[in-house]
RNA sequence: GUGGGCGUAGCUCAGCUGGUUAGAGCACCUGGUUGUGGCCCAGGAGGCCGUGGGUUCAAGUCCCAUCGCUCACCCCA
């Protein structure tokens, strides 16, 4: 017995059934984006492993176990891309975007890869589309890219949005705060799960993220990282929620955001959808102002979203989008030496635009009439053997069941007129 | 990596406490029309019941293992 292959774990095909979605998604992105003034960028499904381990942080969890590496032919190390802002960034540098003047405003549309276990909304091949500004350091930036996470969204038809805002601070205050706050909880230790035990050496912020019931009152009671902010960042966050309430952004300050690379500073957000399970997450985003330069470019402040295709897909009420599609004519076999004319006038009917089937496989001139109407045709053309000498055709209408002779040499006009195509 | 749920026809599923040739709906094919679809009627094809082992006179059904899918943890989009 031939063994039966199987698309990869955590690997998707996409049937003809739901493309049509995911191209309604796509052609959203692009004339919404395109009109805030981004252009798009696409880059290689690889790049060097070095790039992410500098990039999201060598004890983050994408770099530690969620990577996709091995080595090429000539012993380098590849890594399939685990996320995006890096991958654009690089291209940023390496072409020298910055001399265009003014602020670099990117977005995409791409693949990425994460060695996960597989559950609802999230995938080891998955998709984002996504922004990055680069260039500003004003509020007003992270005005803009928060704004159009958010409206893009609500314009994907997406309902229950919840938009989460912190700001972080600088890459120092985190440090300060987060030696503060392990100090916090080493004295609870007792009070801690296991899991936040564990995070205590690993990554104490990451205990604010806990889903424990137990731990609530020991969180409400731990240190703020709103009060270890410089007087800057102080500013720069107010300054954005000021923006974002005069934009009519809805947000929920949520202190205990934190995210999982390490290049973010000051603005966190995070876009969640209750429509979705366990991985609400539609969408993640925040500051870099150290990435730039810490992958080898000038010193340079920028800030960008992503979002979950899959997911959004999941959240988006099902707007079963019955695009009208134009008129088809299916051309019908019914005698056996019209085959070859059958070809041809198919091919003929295509080459002026109409969108045409025909039978390949020899079937009944009943089974084609049944294909015919299986594929919501809206004419068939029947040639037989009369046809063929008479140099008429039977143009059958699917809908009405109307049938009547048309002369060959007139089919062409009479159908393009008569379609709606 | 850890835990729960589930694997029976192309799809959605039924199959009670183990007992004859394993079923339904939808889809598919043929016929009812010597050259005509949709509805209807008649018929048909399609299953090593995920895989391997075990218990038993007898296993889709019980036990063990294994693989796969799925949900959740971890983490994130």
């Amino acid at each position: 017995m031939i063994h039966k292959f199987q698309s990869v774990k955590g690997t998707k095909d996409l049937l003809p059934t739901e493309t049509p979605r995911w191209r309604e998604l796509e052609e959203t992105v692009h004339k919404f984006i395109s009109r805030w003034g981004y252009l798009e960028i696409r880059t290689p499904a690889f790049e060097p492993t070095e790039l992410f381990v500098r990039s999201s942080g060598e004890g983050s969890d994408i770099v530690t176990k969620q990577m996709y590496t091995f080595e090429d032919q000539s012993q380098t190390s590849i890594t399939l891309k685990p996320e995006l802002t890096a991958p654009v960034i690089r291209a940023y540098i390496q072409h020298n975007l910055a001399k265009q003047g003014g602020t670099t405003k990117l977005y995409y549309i791409d693949s990425l890869y994460r060695q996960e276990r597989p559950q609802a909304g999230r995938l080891r091949q998955f998709h984002q589309f996504g922004v990055e500004a680069i260039g500003s350091s004003n509020p007003e930036q992270d005005a803009e890219v928060i704004a159009l996470a958010y409206l893009i969204l609500l314009d994907l038809g997406i309902e229950d949005l919840e938009l989460y805002l912190n700001s972080i601070g600088s890459v120092e205050t985190r440090k300060r705060y987060r030696k503060i706050l392990s100090g916090y909880f080493l004295e609870h230790e007792h009070q801690l799960s296991n899991v936040s035990r564990e995070r205590l050496h690993k990554n104490p912020l990451r205990i604010l993220d806990t889903k424990d019931k137990k731990e609530q009152t020991l969180l409400s009671n731990a240190p703020k990282i709103y009060d270890y902010l410089t007087q800057d960042d102080q500013d720069h966050y107010e300054a954005v929620k000021h923006h974002l309430t005069e934009l009519e952004i809805p947000f929920i300050q949520h202190d205990l955001l934190v995210r999982g690379l390490d290049y973010y500073t000051r603005t966190t957000f995070e876009i969640t959808s209750s429509k979705l399970g366990a991985q609400n997450a539609l969408c993640g985003g925040g500051r870099y102002d150290n990435l730039v330069e810490s992958l080898g470019g000038p010193p340079t402040p920028a800030i960008g979203f992503a979002a979950g295709i899959e997911r959004i897909l999941m959240a988006q009420k099902d707007t079963r989008t019955g695009e009208d599609k134009p008129d088809r004519i299916y051309v019908v076999c019914a005698t056996e030496n019209a085959r070859d004319f059958v070809l041809k006038l198919t091919m003929d009917l295509r080459k002026q635009g109409l969108p045409v089937e025909f039978d390949a496989l020899r079937r009944s001139l009943k089974a084609q009439m049944r294909d015919a109407n299986r594929l919501k045709c809206t004419f068939a053309v029947i040639i037989g053997e009369k046809e063929l000498d008479s140099e008429t055709i039977q143009l059958k209408n699917l809908t009405t069941s109307e049938q009547k002779t048309v002369q060959l040499g007139t089919l062409i006009t009479y159908l393009t007129k008569e379609l709606k195509l």
